[in-house]
DNA sequence: GTGAAAGCGCTAACAT
DNA sequence: ATGTTAGCGCTTTCAC
């Protein structure tokens, strides 16, 4: 920078200035400093500039998992829309562990980041106690609730369960089962089977649950359709974790032979891209995966512009589509 | 840090050395340090750290897109690994574009990172020469080839093309087709479809070529499908761009009744989750996709502590997976 | 609108 | 093995 100054014949404060509020820097210094820049291919260093204002263009963001379609297109969508502006993400993912997400917290924080991002509402206290002294933004998404630590970005996932119940009921289903992987890491799945149940017995429809502990995955579902059929028979409307589990219970019932929707009904979540494209096409629901990434961006870059009348807590909602599964 | 050194009675530089090379430090001097980083609840500053090291424990990485299950799987085996190690994985996706990667890479290279990870082996001018100026080990991922940055995980997409050809003759297929899509951003898949056709025409068996313009979804192996049985109704054998787009191109066998292996075999590329649970099982080939975020990870450490021993370019094979379906 | 000067919190010679 | 000292490259008062 130094030399950049020097080659345009101003101070340094006046390059700083330049790149940070060109605005207030004179149009024809600006133009010599541009020009020095260019021919001098300056990068700016940015620790330097994070060390002397103590904050940095960087959003730190955890996911539970990155190989989840889910929030890798809210990453996606966040980062591209916070890249073009300057800030850069730093990712990591916590595997559903709150001690994982504490680490991760506690070293993003030192690199005084300009937001965190997390996801879920369920953290450890001091990870809580951490980001409240940071005084940066911090958004929680993929959920809703009360009091959060300052915005929320998401949806309700006891919805989406009452919706689903609700969807089952009307097409005349009469035993409803949600199946389910990992329920004890996943509390957002929880979450879904909860709102289901409830809604299930609340319009005095029979509803169990049938629990996986392995992960949520294609081989999963196919497993939990085999014991769904073991276990409970009479059984004709299955709401699964989401559409990855509910594509494998498809392929199990076409190896046994089981109609769907006309023996049972399936429903996933997520609407995942071959939702639309498998035999038959799978009845889900569809979270706004792409949204939540973009609000959170936009949230975020008006604050960093000292704009904080957004609200605290957003509802994008979800979108129950009706295919031929169920 | 300087009040650590007061509450541990020594100077910053001795709790500066006990962080970073512990044993350097005498065990009573470290107790201390370590009771007073407990009692302040010190979190360092990494950006005063950088500055002033001209480094940090920063990996950028870049994938073409991180929904993609393929490179996330390499990103999570890679961020844990570095992330036990104290390093943080900065990342970005270039969405197949060398312009994106180069703006990416000027801006990881103003955080003065450990290293950069790029994916393939397709750069602009200016990318390399900012890469070879920084002096800082530099991975490239994904593919093979001659003369790398400096070092190179992957394997031949060539070969894996050329094995599914070999494949498909040796269970007396006649007439082959590759179904790509987006091959013009997609070098990798255009690579393989390259190897697929030279093997077939080497052994003297018919092969062609459907190139879609759209991504590689699973909507898009329905219509390659559909176009194959238009444009190319010999065709007995065909080989698509990815798994993803296998499972469209099942999908759509079973709604048009075409029966898979019988009348035209089927095979994919990536073994994504659902390749061995579809009806039928479908036949593809396994990239080493967590082993190259795992050995980047091994020989990143290795260089960060001055071993400079590894190979350049490490060939990590792939598996060609029989199943039903080819 | 621009410049001078004082750090930001740490690391790395160098000296002891 | 430990302390002293001089920056790292930028931002940000504070004067002008």
């Amino acid at each position: 920078m130094a030399d950049v100054a020097r080659l345009a014949g101003v101070s340094t404060s006046t390059v700083s200035r330049a790149l940070r509020q060109p605005d207030i820097v004179s149009p024809e210094l600006r133009t010599r400093i541009d020009e020095a820049i260019e021919r001098l291919a300056y990068v700016p260093n940015l620790m330097a500039g994070g060390l002397a204002s103590a904050r940095s263009r960087t959003v730190g963001i955890i996911v539970p998992s990155i190989m989840n379609s889910f929030f890798s297109e809210t990453v996606e969508a966040l980062g591209e829309r916070l890249a073009d502006r300057g800030y850069q993400l730093m990712l990591g993912h916590s595997g559903y562990s709150t001690e994982r997400e504490e680490a991760l917290v506690a070293s993003y924080l030192a690199w005084s980041p300009a937001a965190i991002v997390l996801t879920g509402r369920h953290h450890s206290k001091l990870t809580l106690r951490r980001l409240l002294e940071a005084e940066i933004p911090v958004v929680e998404m993929w959920e809703l609730g009360e009091r959060p630590i300052d915005m929320l970005v998401g949806f309700s996932h006891r919805e989406v369960g009452r919706a689903v119940a609700r969807h089952f009921r009307s097409r005349g289903a009469t035993r409803l089962a949600f199946v389910g992987a990992a329920l004890d890491r996943d509390l957002r799945a929880l979450e879904r089977g909860a709102g289901f149940l409830a809604e299930a017995s609340a319009g005095g429809t029979d509803a169990v649950t049938v629990s996986l502990a392995e992960r949520p995955q294609v081989a999963t579902g196919a497993q939990g359709l085999a014991r769904l059929l073991d276990e409970q028979p009479g059984v004709d409307a299955a709401f699964f974790s989401n559409d990855v589990m509910a594509l494998g219970a498809l392929f199990e019932c076409r190896r046994r032979g089981i109609a769907v929707p006309e023996r049972l009904r399936l429903c996933g979540f997520g609407d995942l891209d071959f939702a639309a494209e498998s035999v038959p096409l799978l009845t889900t629901v569809r979270p706004p995966r792409r949204e939540i990434g973009r609000r959170i961006a936009d949230a975020l870059l008006a604050r960093f512009e000292g704009d904080a009348s957004g609200p605290a807590v957003l509802d994008l909602g979800f979108e129950l589509i009706e295919r031929e599964s169920g």
